[in-house]
DNA sequence: TGTACATCAGTGAACGCGCGTTCACTGATGTAC
DNA sequence: TGTACATCAGTGAACGCGCGTTCACTGATGTAC
C-alpha cells in the first residue's frame, strides 16, 4: 500500500479515486508546498527535494508534474498576480460606501483566507532580478489603475485634480499591500485593519485638500 | 609583480604603500563587491568566489578579511542601517523649512551619492528570514520615530493629535524609502523627487486635517 | 465478466555543478639587532 | 646600513555538501476486446 498524504483539506482537493484525480491532488500538494516555500524564503527557497518531501513523494516524481523548478515558480507567481486581480475585483465591485471603511476589512479577509499568496507577491515584487518579477509588478500597476478609477469617483475627491487622485491611488495600493502582508505573516488582523484605515483616512483627506 | 586593482577611486581608499594599507584596500574592495551583489541579487547572492574575482584576489584570500560570508553580510547590513541613521541626522538637522520641499531632495542626493546602500536596505527589510533582517528593520523603526518628532513640531500638524502624526511619520518613511530605492536603481532622480514631494504634500495635508 | 495489453505516477541510483571552507604553502613586507 | 628572522596577505589544490535534473525501472490503474 502506498503511503499517501491525508491532507486534502489543505488544498481543497479531496483525496482521490481515479488516477487523474490522484495526479491533480499530488500536483496541488506540490504547489501548496511551493507557495509556502516562496512565502517564507523567497523564490530562491524553492527546493525540489523539500517540495517533494512535503508533498509525500520522491524527489524525481516532481518532474511528472512540472518541467522544471522554474516552471513551478512561474505558476506560483501567476497565481499571486491573479489573486491580486481578484481582490481588486472585490474592492471595486462592492457597494459604493466609503473605501476607507470598506477596503481594509475586505483586504484583511482575503489575507486571512489565503495568507501565502501575499507573501509570495511581496517577495516577487522586491526580487527584481527574478524572471517572474514582471508579472507581479504588472499586476500591481493594474491594481493601482483600477483602484484609481474607483477613487476618482468619490465625492471626497470630486474637487481634486487628476494628479492628486493618482497620488492617492499610488499610496492606497502601498498601504493595502502592507496590510495584506502584515496579516499574512500573522500580525493581529484587527489591529492591522485599524492602522490601515487610519492611513487611508489621512491619504484621502490629503488628496481631497491638495489642488 | 602582483596585479593590483587600480580602483582606489571606487572605495575612496588610495592604492597603498604599507602592508596595513594594502590590506584595508583589499578589504574595502571586497565590501564594495559584496554591497553590489546584495543590492542586485539579495543577501543570498553573496558568493565568495565572485566577490574574490571582483576584488582581484583568489577565493581563499577572502578568509584573511572575513571569518565567513555571513560575517560580511552582517557588516554590509550594519553599514546600511548606519547610512539610514545618517540620512535621518541630515533630515532632522536641516533648517526648519518645509520637509515636503526639503526632504526629497536631500534623500535623493543621498541615493545618488551611494546607491547600493538603499537597495541593500530594501533587500534586508523584505528578507525577514535573513539573520540580519532585525538590524535593518530596527533602523527603520528608529527613523520613523525620529522623523515623527520633527514632523510633530510642524505648524501644519499643530492641530493634529499624536496618532495623526504617527500615521504621517509612518507614511513619510515609506515614501522616502521608495524614493531612495527608485533613485538607487536608476530612475530619473528629478522625476522621483517630484513624485515624492507630491506624496509628502498629500500625506501632511491629510494628517493636518484628520482629528 | 475475464483476460491481455497500454499507460504513466512514482522510484532510486546516479550525474555534474557550484557552493563555503580548510590547509599547507610562498614570498614580499616589516622588524630586531 | 646590512643581515637574519618573523609576519601574514595571497595561493591553489582539495574536501564534503546540497542542488537540479536524467534515466531505466516498477507496478497499480485504465482500456480494448
Amino acid at each position: 500500500m502506498r503511503i499517501q498524504a491525508s491532507g486534502g483539506s489543505i488544498t481543497g482537493v479531496a483525496t482521490p479515486g481515479t488516477r487523474a484525480e490522484q495526479k491533480r491532488h499530488t500536483r496541488a500538494l506540490i504547489v501548496a508546498a511551493g507557495r509556502h516555500a516562496v512565502a517564507t524564503r523567497g523564490f530562491s527557497g524553492l527546493v525540489v527535494r523539500e517540495l517533494a518531501r512535503e508533498a509525500g513523494i520522491g524527489r524525481t516524481a516532481f518532474y511528472r508534474h512540472f518541467e522544471s523548478v522554474d516552471a513551478l515558480a512561474t505558476e506560483i507567481a501567476a497565481g499571486a498576480a491573479e489573486a491580486l486581480g481578484e481582490l481588486v475585483d472585490d474592492l471595486v465591485a462592492g457597494p459604493a460606501s466609503d473605501p476607507v471603511v470598506d477596503w481594509p476589512g475586505r483586504a484583511s479577509a482575503a489575507a486571512v483566507r489565503d495568507p501565502q499568496t501575499w507573501s509570495v507577491l511581496a517577495r516577487g515584487l522586491v526580487d527584481t532580478a527574478h524572471a517572474d518579477h514582471r508579472v507581479l509588478s504588472a499586476a500591481v500597476d493594474s491594481a493601482r489603475r483600477r483602484l484609481g478609477i474607483t477613487l476618482g469617483r468619490l465625492e471626497t475627491l470630486s474637487g481634486a485634480d487628476g494628479s492628486a487622485v493618482d497620488i492617492a491611488a499610488d499610496l492606497v495600493v502601498v498601504v493595502l499591500l502592507r496590510l495584506l502582508v502584515e496579516v499574512a505573516v500573522g500580525y493581529d488582523a484587527r489591529a492591522a485593519v485599524e492602522e490601515c484605515t487610519g492611513r487611508l483616512r489621512v491619504i484621502l483627506a490629503g488628496a481631497g485638500t491638495v489642488s
